[in-house]
DNA sequence: TGAATGCGTCTCGGATACGAGACACTGAGA
DNA sequence: TCTCAGTGTCTCGTATCCGAGACGCATTCA
């Protein structure tokens, strides 16, 4: 087993922390916050700004993020195979249906939304690239769980005390979940409204390739049928399948 | 003077190096790149692993981006005001003109490209999120520069060496960009035509607010007029700019 | 099959990195 | 104006972190 490197992690925790700030903060506030001692707080934050992860804002005595995390954010997603893989599928399902869409990866019982794809006219999406959601409140998630063995399913939701809610709707026992999964896997898609934003939709097919969690879903303000979505959505899952078992 | 610390470092260098690499690269590999110890670089990538910001693949022995790097790369949109606040009038620009529009910021002689709003049916474009360019090549990086003060823009291209060539067009001299810029300031825009990528064009315009060096651009196949599109890209310059100044 | 190469892990010793705490400076409030 | 709180920098001493190098294992090639 190999050996802490303290320093790295703590440079590591410190970007996950200003990440989740919405304002630049006080190195103090980073200190208390990792439980750093407060100088090696102070030469910790200055090493992160000289290779540009962060910048010190000397006026408002704070610190935010720099724009090398943001260059190695995209690093990633220009090495990912999925995000560069998906990425045209995506923007033709939205020049084929008008509506927005996402590509949408689990992550413990969370999902990230690495793609967005913006429709003309239509808002840009609570479901901002890079944001995190319970998986079982959203129609990718619950694509994603529904593609995935039961066990593991369990693994991940285990009780009551797994479930949290953001709009007082959605399941709240594995129970529940096991019987909404049902649904989903026998569709073959998910769906959800309401769930997380009130007022918007959501429909979801999985991408079934090996090791990787994902889905595609299209988003609209909901208030109608949601069966002309479901099957671009599907075939883009599909395509994109497809493209990952090459 | 604050003291280095030289593993927070390794671990950011490791974190740019990465980002850079088209697939997942060998520990060796990696320590060798950088002049880490071999053995230092196992357990600084073991500890970067363990925060997710690195994979380990086992089966190829290689290491790759993990997704907290992604998710770090996009608190830092959400945290910097420029690219919170020229999202939704970027949306409108491309709602308006039907061609894809991006917001960049100039950071020494490169432009880094921060958002891309495709326009529908429009590929994407070589100008993806994340990619840095050299500023004097673009339209975006001419529209910055010719809002800097003179001597600010003499610092950075010196002399003949600062330049560098793509497509073999575009100014190669100071005396050269200086009479580009001082066109560039006169019109109020900056245009690009094959300069980055043959066959494609730019138009774009600067935001204007205190040390904030960005500016707007639309990018389309160039084969045409670009009257119709410079009005739209400098009003949405200027509303950006007027957002900032709140 | 055996040898070579490369990956990953481990131990040891010493020097470098670290935390504690002091100091200087600045800005805000009484 | 003075005081206090908070920010940023610095020194010192020590213990923890680091690099060198060895070892084990797996894979590949002759």
């Amino acid at each position: 087993m190999p050996r802490p490197v303290p320093a790295a992690t703590a440079a590591l925790r410190v970007l996950r922390f200003l990440s989740g700030q919405p304002v630049p903060v006080s190195a103090v506030r980073i200190a208390e916050a990792l439980e750093l001692p407060r100088s090696s707080a102070y030469h910790l934050l200055t090493a992160m700004a000289d290779e540009d992860f962060v910048v010190h804002y000397p006026d408002d005595r704070t610190w935010g993020m720099g724009i090398a995390a943001w260059e190695v954010g995209h690093g990633f997603a220009r090495q990912e195979p999925l995000a560069r893989l998906a990425r045209v599928p995506l923007a033709r399902l939205v020049d084929r249906v008008g509506q927005s869409a996402h590509l949408v990866v689990l992550h413990g019982t969370e999902v990230l939304y690495v793609i967005e794809e913006r429709a003309p006219g239509r808002p840009p999406l609570v479901t901002d690239v890079g944001v995190r959601l319970p998986a079982h409140l959203t129609a990718s998630g619950r694509a994603i769980l529904a593609s995935l063995p039961g066990p593991q399913v369990t693994a991940l939701y285990p009780d009551k005390a797994s479930f949290t809610s953001r709009t007082g709707s959605g399941p709240r026992s594995p129970t529940e979940l096991r019987r909404l999964l049902a649904t989903t896997r026998q569709r073959g898609y998910a769906t959800e409204d309401g769930e997380v934003t009130a007022g918007f939709a959501s429909v979801a097919a999985p991408i079934e390739a090996g090791t990787i969690h994902a889905s595609v879903a299209v988003t609209w303000q909901s208030r109608g049928d949601v069966g002309d979505l479901v099957e671009p959505v599907r075939q883009t899952a599909a395509e994109i399948t497809r493209r990952l078992r090459h």
